[in-house]
DNA sequence: GGGACTTAGTTCGAGAGACGAACAAGACAG
DNA sequence: CTGTCTTGTTCGTCTCTCGAACTAAGTCCC
């Protein structure tokens, strides 16, 4: 149930219905692929005399194509319909403090080619060479599909809708417009968000439609140096009123604890980052001076924790047992103030999962009002790997598939 | 953006566009009443002709009246349109451990009648005894208007759905289908809600347009015996997976601390409800079996605490700067996690807004992630009391003027 | 006071699009 | 070849938007 904003509606036109049903029309291709018109008719509850003519209309755009006919017990043959995605390319660029990553790909997050540079920090410069890349890119690789645009995903605070960066510490920009710069170099559409919550828009529009369907409310967690996180409900992204929304890395763990690099005491991400981890292994108090030395000269990285602990260090063990312990605790914030339907881990944190699972749960049961609340399902983030740079194609590829808003 | 569900949409039809347009002319008068058919068909970019045509269902509907003339300085005078609110009756109904709560009212938020009783545990007794005060308060007051539905508001977990209340404790409740029951004694329709839910539906969707206007995400905390809290999000009320979203009353607030109610160990409500200033106050340590006795014996209550605080009592003065220090706190978990545009906060600690509002400022300032998230306003709740039956008003009036829902 | 001008509200015709019925195109069984 | 069944197209009808013409009711100016 939402409100109408008086002073902010979409009023409905002569050709609002059409467009409706047409997106209906595509989301349902899109999920029963292939699929014949007949089918689609009986699905939407039309006549077939409408999906024929709207069916017309996006096989002329491009949308769908028509693939074979298929066998049935009786009658005529149908001809089958898939949703276009190999014709329509979209840029996806990563952008993050060591380095920045494009992806080229297709609408449906097939990779078509990767490659990565060192960040540079300047903006102009960043931009002149992702446009210049970008351009490579598309020579090289695009034979004659078009590109629908370029989605980026960048590690701090965004206004989708400005295309404006307004802080990213990490890479020391405050107040950076970037859509327009890259619209100007390239003359692409680009599309900007925060990289936590670009992960929970690519779980929500990418992957398999079981997993998509149904599910409305979620955190996706990325515990890398930092913990990022997106989070979703009543199947939208939660943005925030200053763009700020969706950072559970930095709520307080307790009044005390080791002071964060935001500046924060205790915040979940002093406790449970990668850093954290292994300052917690070697013996260090975390401390942004102690995160700081670890980022500059890592003799010893999560994953040698996470080695060593499978060898059987009994310390190693002991600091990522304190790390689940801790990402319970934050998550049982996540499942008394949210209620989500599930929370997806993501990070190099997953390959210590048969270590961390059992005090992450035993947390959440602790913490948790209902039987049902404590017994929310923690998963490890899908396969695939990339979670940026798929939130980054769902940036672009989303729009395309998403109801329209009336009312 | 949100995602269309494949398995379960809302198509189109022949009239879908009516409806859409008739919902946001319906609105535009509901916000800028009185208005002219001449105006809404500028504020809408439609020709008078279509305003014409709604305006003359909706009249026939009695969803709106025509009003007087009024005077212009040139042309012929347009006459005036309202929405019709005076004949359009709800029963609001708030069900409290100590209390339960009648309230007549229209579907501009004007009581009519207030009567209470003392709470019966037994649902089948309860409900019967409410149809029969529910029928004598319409006998008795509503001359031939029509009653459009009874609203309920819970302290509990509920399917606004089904009409069922999962779990109530303070009531002893356990899967009590409470709206199919009352639905059958009355004849009327019934919706529940979760309390803390309702009260931040009646500040979405009740109150002057300006509050209301551009505001999409805000927390709505309640402080009294519990910490109930009703979350916003995107301009929609945020229920959760399972029913038990926005329980931020019971956030952790560090590993250990005093034991709640709930079972948990050192949650926001056991820092920061009524029951617990009492006991810092006393100079008791919080506790489960503290709270019982508090409740029962109350020899002090809060409002005791705040009076003696404004008379000079260093220990009182102490205790409520306590509480709003942890408010505090558990406010900027709500502002680092969700980023709303302002929290609301009622109840009797209000009185001593004074002295709480320092504290609770320095904790956010002290923990939020930007200078904005920093600033996030800390309102308390606007007056007009009884925000629990308002919410239970707008659980009836609100559908009356909701987006309809597309694609 | 009467015409010129303004604004409010209604009526009407054209065009867009949903919707249902009829029809053409395959496919198969007998 | 004929009857049956299913897919896909075409076409007429009905609803609804949308703009233009028209009526109603004021003010202003000569």
């Amino acid at each position: 149930m939402r409100t109408i904003n008086p002073r902010d509606f979409n009023r409905a036109t002569r050709s609002t219905s059409r467009q409706i049903n047409r997106l209906i029309l595509l989301n349902l291709v899109r999920e029963f692929q292939p699929i014949s018109r007949a089918d689609l008719a009986r699905r939407m509850a039309v006549g077939r005399g409408m999906v024929t003519t709207l069916v017309k209309e996006l096989l002329a755009e491009g949308a769908v194509y028509e693939g074979a006919l298929t066998d049935v017990p009786r009658g005529r043959r149908p001809k089958m319909l898939h949703v276009q995605t190999r014709d329509r390319l979209v840029v996806a660029i990563d952008i993050r403090f060591s380095r920045t990553y494009l992806l080229l790909s297709d609408f449906g997050g097939n990779q078509l080619a990767l490659e990565s540079f060192g960040t540079v920090f300047d903006p102009g410069q960043l931009l002149d060479e992702l446009a210049m890349r970008v351009r490579r890119l598309l020579r090289t690789h695009a034979a004659g599909a078009h590109c629908e645009g370029i989605g980026i995903v960048i590690p701090g605070m965004v206004d989708r809708r400005s295309g404006r960066v307004f802080n990213a510490p990490q890479l020391g920009w405050r107040d950076v417009q970037v859509r327009s710069g890259l619209v100007e170099r390239t003359g692409l559409p680009v599309h900007i968000e925060n990289s936590g919550a670009a992960c929970a828009l690519a779980h929500l529009w990418l992957g398999p439609g079981e997993r998509r369907s149904g599910i409305r409310d979620f955190v996706y967690v990325t515990v890398s140096d930092g913990v990022g996180t997106g989070v979703v409900v009543n199947g939208e992204v939660v943005r925030g009123h200053g763009h700020t929304a969706g950072e559970f890395g930095h709520i307080p763990i307790g009044p005390d604890g080791p002071r964060c690099l935001c500046g924060a005491q205790g915040c979940l991400e002093a406790h449970t980052s990668n850093l954290a981890t292994v300052a917690r292994y070697l013996g260090y108090d975390f401390s942004p001076a102690v995160a700081r030395e670890l980022l500059q000269q890592s003799s010893v990285t999560v994953d040698d924790v996470i080695r060593r602990a499978g060898g059987g260090d009994e310390r190693a063990r002991a600091a990522l047992l304190e790390t689940g312990r801790y990402l319970g605790f934050g998550f049982s914030v996540m499942v008394n103030a949210l209620n989500p339907a599930q929370i997806i881990i993501g990070g190099e944190i997953t390959a210590a999962w048969n270590l961390i699972e059992a005090p992450i749960r035993a947390e959440i049961g602790r913490r948790a009002l209902t039987r049902r609340a404590a017994e929310t399902p923690v998963v490890p983030a899908p396969g695939g790997g990339l979670p940026r740079l798929r939130g980054a194609i769902a940036l672009v590829a989303a729009p395309a598939f998403a109801a329209p808003q009336v009312g």
